[in-house]
DNA sequence: TATTTGACCAAGA
DNA sequence: ATCTTGGCCAAAT
């Protein structure tokens, strides 16, 4: 879709260990649909070959993984982001505003 | 064409 | 802190 390909050109501009809120990778992409992006990534298994786990809530919590909630999926996802560097406690990211990734 | 659905967000209560 | 509400808009049905 029209809207996944920029989305996903912005994503591979997202370095190793940082991570943007859903709505500022919409905004990017030129729209306001931050809630089109989750489903997005719901319809594409384009899975870790794009990094998906580097987009978050704006609160800094995970949202979902590979298009599931349950803490299982999440685990996964929390782990992956381990090794970047990143911290995930209680659903929380650690050093939110510290890793936020802002596009040019 | 019309309706439904979210891996969302911000503001109230 | 948690819960509800209303708005949002591309994609899928």
């Amino acid at each position: 879709t029209p809207l996944a390909k920029k989305v996903y050109a912005l994503l591979d501009t997202v370095p190793r260990g940082k991570m943007t809120p859903y709505k500022a990778l919409a905004l990017a992409a030129g729209t306001k649909a931050y809630r089109a992006i989750g489903q997005i990534m719901k319809n594409n298994p384009n899975a870790p070959a794009t990094p998906c786990h580097r987009v978050v809530s704006t609160k800094g919590t995970l949202g979902g993984f590979m298009g599931k909630t349950d803490i299982k999926t999440l685990q996964k996802k929390i782990d992956l982001l381990k090794t970047e560097g990143i911290e995930v406690k209680n659903n929380r990211i650690l050093n939110f505003n510290r890793i936020l990734h802002s596009f040019s």
